[in-house]
This record gives C-alpha cells, structure tokens and sequence, in this order.
DNA sequence: TATATACTTGAGTGATCACTCAAGAAAGAA
DNA sequence: TTCTTTCTTGAGTGATCACTCAAGTATATA
C-alpha cells in the first residue's frame, strides 16, 4: 500500500558527503542542502531527522569508501604497494570534491565544541591507523620492509604524514606530487 | 580633549586569535567574542570594524608570533636545532589554546567559500615556508646538512609534515611526542 | 475503483547571526 | 567649571539558522 521516495537513499548521502566533505559542518546549510538534494523541508526531516544524522551517514559512507580503496590497492599492489600508492591516489583523485580529508577536517571543526561527530570521526580515524598497522605487518610478513619497526608505530607517522599532504595538496601552488613522493619513497627505506 | 580607551588593543586581538584559533571562524560568533572581550556590540565595530577585519588582525598577530618563536630557536639551537625543536615546541606550547595550525585551519575552513581571509592565511603559510627553506639553507652553509637537496623541497616537505603533527596532536591517544621526534630526527639523516 | 499508507509540499516557527545607531557617560583642554 | 571629543551602552535591524507541521498528492493493495 505504501508510496515509495522518489529517491536514490544512497544516492542522497553521496551528494551530502561531497557536500559536507568539501565546506564542512558549519559551512553547509540546510538551504544548500535542500538545494543539492532537490529535498524540500519536510521531506529532509522524514529522510535523515536532521542535519547531523545526516552528516554521520556521510562520515560513514566517507570511511567505508575509504577503506574500500585501501582494499582495492592492497589487492592490486600488495600491502607494501597499497600503502606507496596511497598518497598519489589521494591528491589525484578527481571523483573527490577535496584532497583534505573529510575525517580530520571534521575533527579539527567540532572537536572544540565538544561535537559527538568529532568523537565519531575521530574514531573512524583510528580504524584507518589501525588498518595501516595492518598493512605494515603484512609487508613485514612478506619480508617488504624490514621488522625492525613497530607496525603500530609505522602507521601513526604515516597518517600523521598523509593527512600533512592532503591539507597541502588543497594549497594553489603546492607541488603534492612531489610530497606523496617522497612519502612513498621513505617507505622502501623501512 | 579625547577619551581614551578603557582597553588594551594589542591584548584584545590575542584573546580574540586565541578563539578563533580554538573554534574557527564560523565557530566564533560576536556573541562569544563580546562576552570574552567584555566589549558591547557598538564598542566592538567601533574598535575593529567587522568581525573579518578582526580576524585578519588575529592571523597576522598569529604570523609575527610565529615568526619570532622561529627566530628565537634559531638564535638559541641555530638553524638546524630549530627546525628540528620545532616540532616537539609546538605541540608542547601551554600557551597555545591548540595543537594545529592556525593558519592551516583557517585556510581548511574558508577556501572553499572563496573567502578572501582564506588566500590571506595562504600567504602567511607561504611566508612561512620560505621561512623554513630560509633555515634549511643556512644548515646547508653550516655543513650541518648535506647540499644534495634543494632547501625549497625540503622545506616543502618539512612544513607539510608539520601540519600534519599538529593536526594529529589535536587527537586524544595520539602519540604526538613520537612523531615529533621523528621529524627532528630525520633531518639529522640529510 | 476505493482505500490506506506513505511521500511531498512550502509557509512558518523561534533562535541566533552579524551588525547599527542614537543616546548617555567620561575625560582632557580651555 | 564648561565644552568638546570620544568611548560606552544596549535595544533593535533584517537576514539566515535548523527545524516543524498541516494539507495535498501519489501509489500499491484490496
């Protein structure tokens, strides 16, 4: 009996992901939203409940992409490969409506209002730097680098030094490629 | 015959760039900035003009404080030792109401409005890393490290790193003091 | 076709935004 | 003391914020 949305639910959240991704939580209204979505008021609220249940399905969808990525580089490049083709991959990507990232963008804005979203993208933070240690084992494992490291450790400077590239990488005039170089290039050092 | 203020001007853009610097642009409004500044709607734009042209007050008192914290490392570890103190200084300040970058946060967050204090932020970046490259060629003369690399790359590199740390010292559990030391020691490899 | 169950619409809510301005208070010069 | 100039005050501006809700519309089932 019932009428379906005349909407792509998924579809939806992408578009607000971008959105939210490239002028942030303060920075996006409901207006632009309703706008981007083709959403009237009424229908916003019956789809998502409200702005920020909204931006948490985008932080969601953000790391579950995130992580999809790494997945597919791993399984062209090997670990080793996956994490050297990363920085590249990122200030690249022109699907991508920014080359900082959307997780510590949001962090950097809410954190200090004491903003549950910080704590959940801060989270999801977290799991990606955990996921790296995964793919510094691994590449010891298969004898890439050497085991002299803490995997943990190799992954707490290699985001640090990934999220520095993708908030230069927004700069005019940066030369990225030539950072997410280097940043590859000291990992065949390990 | 005039009356003079009942405040001190250069205290006033500290306090304000310490909020802005803590919540970003959006997340200071007027209201918290008169309640801070103990300042009245009509004293407040008397003084400052807008809540912009503060802010760009606040940028540029934040740029000269860096320069000088730089300039007095340099004149205490020379300019190796303060490129290398750097890191751990910033990420240690008490002073400091954050861990980030000022400038990086205000460019992350205006930019993409096209907002002229974005390209203002941009420039003081800049500044800041010819500043870098500046140091890097002074230790280059010194012998203290190798004159294989150019001092601009390696101040590219250097400033996006640190951006990195401080963004990453804003997380709570993150190991900042690490990652510190790695930068610093890394540079004694050149 | 009739009915039940959504979905869609858009005017409207109070709160907060950056900002204005006229009136009053204070302090140095005469 | 008186006058002039500036600073201080705070109610008030229109615009925009996130959000609500009652009325209208479309669709799948019976």
């Amino acid at each position: 009996m019932p009428r379906k949305p005349s909407y792509d639910r998924e579809d939806l959240i992408r578009r607000a992901r971008d959105m939210f991704w490239k002028q942030g939580w303060a920075g996006t209204s409901l207006k632009n939203l309703e706008t981007t979505l083709h959403l009237k008021p009424g229908s916003f609220y019956a789809a998502f409940g409200s702005k920020d249940a909204l931006y948490q399905l985008a932080l969601d969808q953000y790391a579950v992409d995130g992580a999809a990525t790494l997945a597919a580089l791993e399984h062209a490049h090997g670990p080793l490969g996956a994490l050297q083709a990363l920085p590249r991959h990122v200030i690249e990507n022109k699907a991508a409506p920014a080359r900082a990232c959307m997780l510590a963008k949001t962090f950097l804005e809410l954190s200090p209002h004491g903003h549950p979203l910080a704590d959940h993208a801060n989270g999801h933070l977290t799991r990606m730097e955990h996921r790296f240690a995964d793919l510094f084992g691994k590449a010891q494992a298969q004898n890439q680098i050497s085991i002299g490291h803490d995997p943990h450790g190799l992954a707490r400077r290699y985001q640090s030094d990934l999220l520095g590239l993708r908030i230069s990488a927004e700069r005019p005039d940066y030369d990225a490629a030539a950072t997410a170089l280097e940043i590859a290039q000291s990992l065949s050092r390990l």
